[in-house]
DNA sequence: ACAAAAGTGTTTGATCTACACCCATGG
DNA sequence: CCATGGGTGTAGATCAAACACTTTTGT
């Protein structure tokens, strides 16, 4: 191995259009694990493949990067093109890149994960692509290695718990049982609701409206919004939200 | 935008050979941002260049990927390669994919950082190789976007303090007044020693030996050692260690 | 009037922070 | 014997967890 010390390091040092020439070029993908919540539970968005291998079988959304643009751009396209959401939160979770991730080929995928609105969103198109949202416990094979890429992003998302990931998921106006049912549904089990309230409410994000929301009570719970405002100041200041 | 939606499926759902080869490849690099402790501080390694453009300027380490390479592999033999160093620690910390980042063309770079310890290491052929190890806050300026990635593993690094990061950095044995500094280096700022001492011991995962580090006391340090079984099972157990 | 969901406080233990002195040793 | 770095404990504040009843209102 010593002998090759030289070899990579000429390679690695060298940005000559001319150098870069001898390499190897690869297929780069994207692939999007996008959350959505429904107010009562999360979900994942599936697509159903329309062609061979692997026809009919359940698959994240995906696609290959152009010569013009980053990932970043490519996932919001694609997110915007299956989905018709555009300004969605996207992050960038990993790369999978093993020899024969792939079978159609040596194809390095850079997982994002995205979290949605589900009611807001017009999803009115999706049936058309033979998408659908499933629960998280209802996971359907994948193909690939797409399983692990929503294993992953699972993973990261409570992780994130410490940031006000519920801006993303709820609409504009939401009750606290709703965002604690969101809360529940991301870590799979329940809270205790006068502390969950109380630690939510002392984090200072919320402001409550004077409205209430009757749709799931006879009583009503009060409407609450996240204060942007402090919330942008807060992240400015590396704040950590514990929830 | 509306009428690429059957464009983008057609090119995400099928995965047949044929159809990847209408694809444009792209170069994919890695990056390693190394950093090592030596007692006392923690400090970065960079590279100079070597060849035109940029020649002389400062660099992180990295190769462009093979085609029977994952991007771990990748990063793990141009490690080697170029400190001499296996079994080293190596995280990918995110892609850098900016159409214009590199000017000897489209390159797509993963950036891994990578802890070790700066004495263990036989890092007699470094110089050699016009490398050095640098301060924190004395980097120079770097090509490319190297700097951005550069913050980024410093940021990652301090988020990770809630796992025994120490493991890598520091030798088999090592005194608490050494991890302390450790500690302080990374968040550069000083902890209260009965305070850091008290949590540190509290996690469970150190074992004291009967042995003293006089190098750089007269009274000496007693030595301590990880204790490995019991990290791997809370690491499985899924334990914050919240340092 | 009752079922169903919303809302509310207190106590207990754990953890975090701030803070100052004695100890052991080599020179 | 003294300068240097290593080692130790406690009190007050803050935070997390456990726990049960009252309120509102549509039917």
């Amino acid at each position: 191995m010593e002998k090759s010390i030289n070899n990579v390091l000429s390679v690695n040092v060298s940005e000559a259009t001319e150098v870069y020439g001898e390499q190897k070029k690869i297929l780069v993908a994207v692939d999007c694990i996008v959350f959505g919540f429904d107010g009562k539970e999360l979900k994942l968005l599936l697509f159903k493949r329309k062609v061979e291998p692997l026809k009919g079988a359940w698959s994240l959304i995906g696609a290959f990067i152009k010569e013009d643009m980053n990932l970043e751009e490519s996932a919001e396209k694609i997110l915007f093109e299956s989905t018709g959401l555009d300004q969605v939160y996207l992050q960038e979770l990993k790369t999978f890149s093993n020899v024969n991730r792939d079978s159609g080929g040596r194809v390095i995928s850079v997982a994002f994960y995205s979290l949605i609105q589900l009611k807001k969103s017009k999803t009115d198109k999706l049936p058309h692509y033979e998408a659908r949202w499933f629960s998280l416990n209802k996971i359907p094979d994948l193909i690939l290695d797409h399983q692990q890429m929503v294993e992953e992003a699972i993973k990261e998302l409570r992780k994130k718990g410490n940031q006000p990931i519920g801006f993303n998921l709820l609409p504009e106006k939401f009750t606290l049982p709703q965002i604690q049912v969101l809360y529940e549904s991301i870590y799979q089990k329940e809270f205790d609701n006068r502390n969950f309230r109380k630690k939510l409410l002392s984090l200072g994000i919320l402001i409550k409206t004077d409205k209430k929301d009757k749709s799931s009570s006879k009583k009503g719970a009060y409407l609450y919004e996240f204060n942007k405002e402090k919330i942008e100041k807060m992240a400015v200041e590396k704040y950590d939200f514990g929830l």
